[in-house]
RNA sequence: UCGGGGUUCGUCUAAUGGCAGGACGCGGGUUUUUGGUACCCGCUACGGGGGUUCGAAUCCCUCACCCCGAACCA
């Protein structure tokens, strides 16, 4: 114990939320820990929403708390039930339930109207009928006061009658909306009279018709929290400045205990873009296929891809949580997919670019089988047969027929091993007489090197994967590179848009082909296919037909080599 | 310019008055039937200036820079 306070190389990633919380917990809360994930239902979640509801469901998980899926669907206009279904399904994904609920703020809506009425009675909120462009005029801006509404002495008794008429429907879009009477000359824009209730002649999701007036987040989501019993409000740094606001509306409805809010920095991510609206702009546009195309950093899209929930919490413990407004980079989560895959995924072998080897000295018609490990550091996950035989199909990448110093793959007169199968040498090479085109190569292998090892216990420099041309079945695979080709996309030049930056060749479309044993795997099946990454089977898959996400390729050091131009 | 936050390796993040550490990344090496994995070695940081102190990333002053805020969005 005493050595902990001394043993630096143990202290992991920073959570000062989490610190704050053990403080709290330490010093007696008094009632249980309670966090809440409140998005709004108006989009798919992504990446930086993972962050949040691993800190909030975290928080609450670590600390034998509670955490509320609420969705704070206080805006009728931008939101529909699509998104609370693929939201909920999202955050069960990732590994995380609700004790209850989920809840809504729209549930709260009489409450919060309730304690309208309320402030109106007590003199605390009043009915302003200024149009939009008064209202914002009136509110001046960071350098003038803003100036006092002249509805804003109104008697109580016209304004709860005023407000009364507004819930009632009497009213049209516009005409009056609910304001707190707080100070038209604060320093802190969020408290000159803010906004409470907006009128909004719009069907909810939840509520339908029953409403034609709506809260203001700000009114809406403190007491929300309230209501539940929420001890630890975290939200995202933006929200800073309407901590003031908060705690006014819990003074004035006299609320105790009340939660704390605690901002902490939202998630950015090198190449790419995090944000609803900006997400909502690329299906929109057609730049990608859908919420779910996997080079979307949505939930859905990175599932679909063949990220794991495990891969996205470790991810998110190990960039930590601060108040610092920081870009993570992409790299960090691409390790922490890697990391998790490898563990997990059977090795397989897949030729993406085929290119046909002749084995010279192997019959038509003869097969050689071999047993092969799925997994060479579990043996446990078992064994397939691979089907040798003349003709086969090894990557063209494998080949060159006049090699740089460091390439160390196949080239003429040159002996490789083809993995868990046998030595192989290039004898010849076929090519088409017009185009000059390499058509097949010619080849022999040792039938002593069964299995990879010769005899005579001589060394090859690489070891190659191979698929049997008659036993492979065709599959399509699909390559995503980063969306955007630029650090970050939001960096536009004068008169730019920020989708310039999208990479034109995000995907690669591939007829390839796979060793036999993959032609059972289901829907979201997750391979290894040797030397070339990581590949999860697509929804868009048919029997017969199937389709390959590649989720992140291996890292590569032959690629560096090339791309260092070092290869000699 | 007003208010609210922020500034530690390239990136994310520790150390809260006592040797600036970890992870990713990058470079090198060992092992290897994946140019993968694993392992080893190395690389680079306290925004600037003043002060307090035996001692400052940490406390004080000051300057600079960055983010957020003037929706009937959340």
């Amino acid at each position: 114990m005493s050595d902990d306070a001394t043993d630096r190389s143990n202290s992991g990633p920073g959570n000062f939320v989490d610190d704050l919380v053990r403080d709290d917990l330490a010093r007696g809360l008094g009632r249980t820990l309670m966090t809440r994930f409140p998005p709004e239902p108006n989009g798919y979640l992504h990446l930086g929403h993972a962050k949040s509801i691993c800190l909030n469901f975290g928080l609450a998980q670590r600390h034998g708390g509670v955490c509320n899926l609420r969705f704070d669907d206080t805006n009728p206009t931008t939101e529909e039930v699509e998104f609370v279904e693929s939201i909920q399904a999202d955050v069960r994904w990732l590994g995380f339930g609700w004790f209850k609920g989920p809840y809504y703020a729209s549930d709260y809506f009489e409450q919060l109207y309730a304690w309208a009425e309320q402030l109106v009675v007590e003199g605390r909120a009043y009915v302003d009928s200024q149009d939009l462009e008064a209202i914002r005029a009136g509110r001046g801006d960071f350098h003038r006061p803003g100036v006092e509404s002249p509805f804003r002495d109104r008697t109580v008794e016209e304004n709860l009658d005023l407000f009364r008429r507004m819930r009632a429907g009497e009213f049209a879009d516009g005409a009056h909306v609910l304001r707190a009477k707080i100070d038209m000359q604060s320093r802190d824009l969020n408290l000159r009279d803010p906004l409470l209730y907006r009128i909004r002649h719009a069907a909810h999701h939840r509520t339908g018709t029953k409403w034609c007036i709506y809260p203001m987040y700000d009114w809406a989501h403190g007491q929300s929290d309230a209501i539940e019993g929420i001890t630890h409000s975290i939200c995202t740094l933006e929200f800073q400045n309407h901590r003031g606001l908060y705690e006014w509306c819990f003074d004035a409805l006299h609320f105790d205990p009340r939660p704390k809010q605690i901002e902490f920095g939202r998630l950015n991510l090198s190449y790419t873009v995090l944000s609803k609206r900006r997400l909502q702009e690329l299906v929109a546009g057609g730049h990608v296929a859908g919420w779910d195309d996997p080079r979307m950093p949505t939930l859905a899209g990175v599932r679909r891809r063949g990220f794991t929930p495990e891969a996205l919490r470790a991810f998110c413990d190990r960039i930590g949580v601060s108040k610092r407004d920081g870009v993570a980079d992409v790299s960090l989560l691409e390790h922490a997919v890697r990391e998790d895959l490898n563990a997990r995924c059977p090795r397989v072998m897949t030729v993406l670019r085929p290119l046909k080897v002749i084995v010279e000295n192997l019959p038509e018609g003869e097969t050689v089988h071999f047993d092969a490990p799925l997994h060479p550091e579990h043996p446990a996950m078992g064994t397939r047969t691979l089907s040798f035989s003349r003709e086969l199909f090894i990557e063209q990448d494998d080949f060159m027929e006049d090699p740089p110093k460091k390439f160390f793959r196949l080239a003429p007169g040159r002996e490789v091993r083809l993995r868990y199968a046998c030595l192989l040498t290039c004898v010849g090479v076929d090519k088409d007489p017009s185009t000059g085109e390499i058509t097949a190569l010619r080849c022999t292998w040792d039938p002593q090197s069964k299995g990879g090892d010769a005899p005579d216990g001589r060394k090859v420099k690489s070891t190659l994967h191979w698929v049997s041309a008659a036993h492979a079945v065709d599959v399509e695979a699909r390559l995503y590179d980063r969306l955007f080709k630029v650090e970050n996309p939001m960096d536009v030049p004068e008169g730019g848009s920020w989708k310039d930056h999208l990479n034109p060749s995000s995907l690669t479309v591939l007829r390839a082909k796979a060793e036999a044993h993959v032609a059972t795997a289901g829907e979201g099946a997750r391979f290894q296919f040797e030397r070339l990454g990581y590949f999860a089977v697509d929804p868009d898959s048919k029997p017969g037909a199937l389709v390959f996400n590649r989720t992140i390729g291996l890292s590569d050091a032959w690629a560096k080599i090339v791309a260092a131009g070092k290869a000699g």
